[in-house]
DNA sequence: GGCCGTTGTCATGAGTTCGTAAGGGATTCA
DNA sequence: TGAATCCCTTACGAACTCATGACAACGGCC
């Protein structure tokens, strides 16, 4: 339910905590070490950060530091069991709960649920991605090839609920009900809506790629290969 | 600092355990067994409990729980070492930390300080950047290219969390929660306060970069590069 | 008390979005 | 081939959203 960045230089311990938080229903983002962890943190926003405090490069301690200048984000320390000085530093500057390493993954999961509860802002939000296409639900903004879209807010919802659902075709009826929150209603409203959502997201709006119709029945997603 | 109440058994732990919060400068009452845990919960009102999880009579998970249902208080288990299922039962039944036995009491010190913190300020930080702004919160006061700006308390709160929660778009409603504290509350109390910050922080206060307008949803903190 | 800054509310106008209608093109089927 | 059906495209007014300026209530300070 939330975008989850694990910053470990172990490829296996980050394999482990990934999975575990994955079948949590998290998003997770993974980084290797302080650098990249501290990109992905400016461009992604997470909405917790799982964080190795001995990292190659720029340390633990550093990366929590910088990450706090940059936003209000909850920070769960790993650290080396019996390390009580690590431990210790790691309370000092402000990380939001810590586990000791060798550590249960579930244990872990169950913190990142603990701290995410208490977080102020709630996170539920998830991107979902097609191609070069995402939708970032937390910023309410599209983008393609990175450049934000400049969709309305109707046209923000179909496509949201189109990428949601790729491959399966949805009568004008059903969209009007999902997306709208119609029981019924004019069909044209939806067939000017796909056509303004056609003009901002297809190469050539003419011969639609992505958002097909269906003839006789309505539209389907086609997901990217 | 805060009154803390103490659960253990065993009388030299407690004794342990006292004087490093006494020392502390924490204000601690004992218990030595569930029964009476109860009974100075509900007449000393304690900001914190360290609580252990064997005891005689009513064991600690069945304290928590109880201790739970009169109010949030902060809960600090004290589990046997290595015994995970103790530690995954405690952070269940939603224990706001846990420590191991044989513990340092210095870091349960470290522990109630942290918990403290946690539970009374919810992992704010100290300082702020994005681009050339910067939110300085222990002094109460933003700065524009080194140059302090001549914000209102309500500006410099709502400056605050937008920084804090750089990407994402917040609805009227969510700001009057957050920044304002109200459950409910007049729209256009936002709407005017975005715009008399925009007065203060934008280059080009009528075509806004940082306070984004998110139509019909809300405003959005865009970070800079 | 009087002054001043802050704050919340309101009215107004500008700008944006949305749903609908209508005409023309495309597709299907007899 | 022709008719019927379905879909695309365009245009437009209504409804909605936001920005702006003004104003009164409130509290601190002199």
């Amino acid at each position: 339910m939330a975008r989850v960045l694990v910053v470990d230089d172990d490829p296996t311990v980050r394999e482990v905590v990934v999975s575990y938080l994955r079948a949590a229903d998290h998003e997770v983002i993974e980084a290797g070490d302080g650098e990249e962890a501290l990109v992905l943190h400016r461009g992604e926003h997470p909405d917790l950060v799982v964080l190795d405090l001995m990292l190659p490069g720029i340390d633990g301690i550093e990366v929590c530091r910088r990450m706090r200048l940059g936003g209000d984000i909850p920070i769960i320390m790993l650290t080396a069991l019996g390390d009580e000085a690590d431990r210790v530093v790691g309370l000092e500057i402000g990380a939001d709960d810590y586990v000791t390493k060798p550590f249960s993954p579930r244990e872990l999961a169950l913190r990142v649920d603990s701290v995410l509860r208490r977080s102020t802002v709630p996170a539920t939000t998830q991107r979902l991605e097609d191609g070069d296409l995402l939708v970032d639900e937390a910023a309410h903004t599209a983008f393609r090839a990175g450049e934000p879209l400049a969709l309305t807010g109707r046209e923000f919802d179909l496509l949201r609920f189109l990428i949601a659902h790729p491959g399966r075709a949805f009568s004008r009826d059903e969209l009007l009900e999902q997306v709208w929150g119609w029981s019924f209603g004019d069909h044209s409203t939806v067939t000017v809506h796909v056509r303004r959502l056609r003009e901002k997201i297809e190469e050539d709006p003419t011969h639609p790629v992505r958002l097909q119709t269906v003839w006789g029945v309505g539209y389907r997603w086609e997901a990217s290969p």
